[in-house]
DNA sequence: TACAATTAGATTGTACACAATTAAATTGAA
DNA sequence: TTCAATTTAATTGTGTACAATCTAATTGTA
């Protein structure tokens, strides 16, 4: 029954589901974030900023595992919508600092809600994603 | 401690693993798949072919969760390298068939060594793995 | 102190992803 | 049979991702 190829079907791989999933829920998320002006992207560097306030591009790129070429333009997207700045450091003009804006800040009360509408929609069982995400994250620091 | 914002925290969220391992993975085989000229989307769609012979573009896109707006580039791309053949189907010209050439049949006997590769060079455990993989699976079927 | 090496971000080019629209072929109901 | 509805791909537009390159600023060292 087994042959050598049964190594490359395609419901034989790991890395498939964890595709088709990662996709899958950024689109899940896809309504809400719509309803507040982001993307998914641009969500998750917001999440960063309403913790930190302020980072440099550099510190943003290493905490979201993404590079100049994709956050540059991300950036620019969230400083045309109004809610972060972009600024040089006086210490070192290499380093651009992002700041939120009264607007950024304010946005935070309205992406508070999006968390338990997301676990609402989705029917992941609580033991499930706690497993889910014990392997994620370990399989992180492989990166 | 907990305040109101903590569900919007980063390290709080299962979707930025799920992204961040999703894309991981993904570069992980690129070494790999340069060797034998594909991109990874191009490497599934391969396989679906690699055990069909011969598909439509919508079956194709079915299996991959895909739509033609993704598809047809990466279609294209195949057929430039000469992997794949397209043609309209006789009893539905709106449907696009895709074959497997020559190359691209040939092309599996390099792509079965990449799994073996990959795993080698991936530290999950494989408990692990296989957990991942239940949960993705169960996962998979909401969308 | 010069100046080579390093660093940070921006730019360019390629390749997805997906929403929305278009165009052509087919189907189905009046 | 006719023509409106449906179906399938292709196209267009926006937004990532990432490699490679470029530019400007800073750092380390001879």
């Amino acid at each position: 029954m087994a042959d050598k190829y049964d190594c490359l079907k395609l419901d034989n791989q790991l890395c498939f589901p964890l595709y088709a999933c990662s996709k899958g829920v950024v689109n899940a998320y896809k309504p809400y974030l719509d309803e507040i002006g982001l993307t998914y992207t641009q969500y998750i560097a917001m999440m960063v900023l309403w913790e930190c306030e302020e980072v440099t591009s550099k510190q943003l790129g290493q905490r979201l595992l993404l590079d100049s070429g994709t956050l540059t333009p991300v950036l620019k997207a969230l400083e045309s919508k109004g809610f972060i700045d972009r600024s040089r450091s006086k210490e070192d003009e290499r380093n651009l600092i992002i700041t939120l804006t009264e607007k950024g800040r304010a946005l935070r009360d309205e992406a508070v809600k999006i968390p338990s509408k997301m676990a609402a929609c989705s029917n992941i069982d609580p033991q499930d994603a706690a497993e889910l995400y014990r392997i994620l994250r370990k399989m992180m620091k492989n990166f």
